[in-house]
DNA sequence: TTATGTGCAAATCATTTGCAAGATC
DNA sequence: GATCTTGCAAATGATTTGCACATAA
C-alpha cells in the first residue's frame, strides 16, 4: 500500500457517486499528494479494477468512469448529456431471457443508455 | 449518395452480424474502392449512427463495433475474449424496474458483458 | 455551379508503457 | 537489499479534423 495507491483510493471515496474519470480521480489525488503522476492514477485504477474492488464504466463517446462501491447498483447514462444515474439493485429487476446456452452474464458491468429527465429529449448531443 | 457512402455500406451489409470495427469495415469498403480513406470511412459511420441508420457499440477496452440492423437484437460481449453475441428482441425479455422518474431507457443501445460459453471461465482476458 | 463529401496528414484524446529513480517490506 | 511502485515522457490506438481538391446534385 503505496501513499499513491492510498490517495487514489481516498479520491474515489471524495468522489462519492460520482462516477470520476481518471481526470478526475488524478486531480482529487493530487490534492493529497501533489507530485502524483496520471499515470500512477491509471495504473492504480486499472489494477483495482482488474483485481474488481473497483468497478470500470466504460460509456459511448467519453473516457472510462471509476466507482467505488462494486456490488450494489446498477448504472444508467444519458445519451445527450452524459450524467450518470445509478439504479440500487434493491430497486433494479433485469431479467434477461433468451441467452444463449452457457452464457454467464456479469450483471455488475451493466451499463445503459438513456435519455434522461433534464434532457428530455430537446437537447441534441 | 456518394460512392464511398455507398462502399461502407456495403461493407456493413457483408459484414453481416459480426459487429465490425471500424478498421474492419475500411478494409472492406477498400475491396470495392480502393482508394477511400479511414477518415472518410469515420465520417459516414458516425453520420449514420448519429442519424440511428446504423448502431454504434461501445465495448470495454476497444475500439467502437458498427452494426446494421438497429432494431432487433440486443448484444453481451465477452469479459474476456471480446467475442459479441446478439439477443434476438423475441427471445430477450429485459426488464428493468425503478429507474428513477422521468428516464427513458434507450434499449436498443444496451449491451451486457458476459462469460461467454467459449471462455466458460477458463481464460484470462 | 454550389454545396457537400473526400483524401490526406496532422491533431487530439484516452490510455499504456519503458525506464531510471524512489519507496516498501 | 530485493522487489514492487513511481514519475516522467514518449508511445500507442482510436478517432477527429483542417484544408485543398473532387464530386454529386
Amino acid at each position: 500500500m503505496t501513499q499513491q495507491k492510498k490517495a487514489v483510493i481516498e479520491a474515489l471515496s471524495e468522489a462519492g457517486g460520482t462516477h470520476p474519470t481518471a481526470e478526475t480521480v488524478y486531480l482529487l489525488a493530487k490534492k493529497r499528494r501533489p507530485s502524483i503522476a496520471m499515470g500512477t492514477v491509471y495504473r492504480n485504477l486499472s489494477l483495482m479494477a482488474d483485481a474488481g474492488e473497483i468497478r470500470r464504466i466504460t460509456v459511448p463517446d467519453g473516457a472510462d468512469r471509476f466507482d467505488i462501491f462494486p456490488k450494489d447498483h446498477f448504472h444508467i447514462i444519458c445519451s445527450r448529456c452524459a450524467r450518470m444515474y445509478d439504479i440500487p439493485v434493491a430497486d433494479a429487476e433485469i431479467t434477461v431471457k433468451g441467452l444463449p446456452a452457457g452464457v454467464k452474464l456479469e450483471a455488475t458491468s451493466l451499463v445503459m443508455e438513456c435519455i434522461c429527465p433534464a434532457c428530455g429529449g430537446d437537447n441534441i448531443k
